[in-house]
DNA sequence: CGGTGGGCTTGACAATGTCAAGTAGTACTC
DNA sequence: GAGTACTACTTGACATTGTCAAGCCCACCG
């Protein structure tokens, strides 16, 4: 179904995933038609039906593209800092709004078949792999692993919830409009970090300055 | 466009909701199709249209269901208890998985387009003050008012994410097969409860008993 | 009894997802 | 160098969808 990228034709590939994150990223993923997409690159209608399945193999491919690229903000994270947990946050909210397309598709089973599409659940796992990391430079590699576990549910959604909220969610109607927004998510941020290091220092484990 | 509810014939409209939500809750927010609700209301395919504007017109109808419902359990745990944040995340969580349909559509803003149906965001801000509501009742109204805000915001953002997570996302897919679901659900709301209640006391505000 | 309007139906149209069948070009075999 | 296979498309067709337009039925008002 993938064929070599070696191949001087594949750029088609490369077309149709512009295009399509393109019409996501301006109007959401249901409004994302495997027609409009073939226009856009310059093809015809059927010719992305040759790179993917169908519609949700193209949520699928920028799903993995997605999450690809998370794991290696993540891994950037985990060797460069030693105050991983808020590095994190920071990533992650940089990752969701640098790339909105990627982020909106990411996360909707609905659409991309995570289960039908394993090279895309692949991807995902390795992202949370490092996000386990990423937990255990944070509490201490000795806390109990059904702890570090929840750890890193907890951070995931906290992350996760903002984004998503801040995307897409009624949260930027709400803010007074006096308000930065820039520094608005900075103060979330902070906070939340800061209750993390609580948290950790109650646990006994002071991050490793 | 909303016939009053005293006729009797009103009673489509329900019939229209309800198929609806069944869809979404089944199948996505994606997979609603108006010929195939109106099919199982056993009306004709023109007939919705006698409610709702168009699609989106349907959504934001069941978004605002969905945040009334919302609005009112943020009430009842403010009025009924003394430790609001957790019961908040409690109420949050069980509202998001009891009522999936509604939970998918309220914080689409793309495909319901709170923007355009003013009902609906409405019901959104009243949910919302209930929300600043149980904020101050945890970390006291003579906090600043900006703190108050980054509060709320960090909290709903924390139980979004976890619940988002849980209902569409890779989350439980990750789950180690052996993991009892709702004991994990727990410990994650349990430790964000704490890392609050941490929060506040350092902020020198004893939750009141 | 003529009209008026709410509640619905039937009809039509363009657009969509996707299956099926073609067609040009390149590559490789005999 | 004819034949064959394969890749990378294209064109054609079909059922299904969202939605506009027009019509039908019937209770109710004058």
């Amino acid at each position: 179904m993938v064929p070599a990228p070696s191949d001087h034709h594949g750029d088609v590939r490369r077309l149709v995933l512009d295009a399509a994150l393109e019409i996501i990223t301006t109007s959401g993923a249901e409004s994302l038609s495997m027609r409009e997409v073939a226009r856009r690159a310059g093809v015809s209608h059927q010719a992305p039906y040759h790179y993917f399945k169908d519609r949700s193999g193209i949520f699928a491919a920028i799903s993995e593209e997605g999450f690809t690229a998370l794991a290696s903000a993540f891994r950037d994270v985990n060797h460069s800092t030693t105050a991983p947990a808020k590095a994190g946050f920071i990533a992650y909210l940089g990752f969701a709004r640098n790339n909105v397309g990627h982020f909106r598709v990411m996360f909707r089973n609905d659409i991309c078949g995570l289960a039908t599409h394993d090279f895309a659940a692949l991807a995902a796992e390795d992202a949370f792999s490092e996000l386990l990391l990423m937990v255990s430079r944070t509490i201490g590699v000795s806390a109990d692993e059904a702890d570090q576990l929840t750890f890193a549910i907890m951070l995931w959604s906290q992350a996760h919830g903002l984004a998503t909220l801040i995307l897409d969610g009624p949260l930027m109607n709400r803010l007074p409009a006096t308000a930065d927004v820039e520094e608005q998510i900075q103060a979330v941020i902070d906070l939340a970090s800061h209750m993390v290091s609580l948290q950790a220092a109650e646990m006994g484990l002071v991050p490793h300055s």
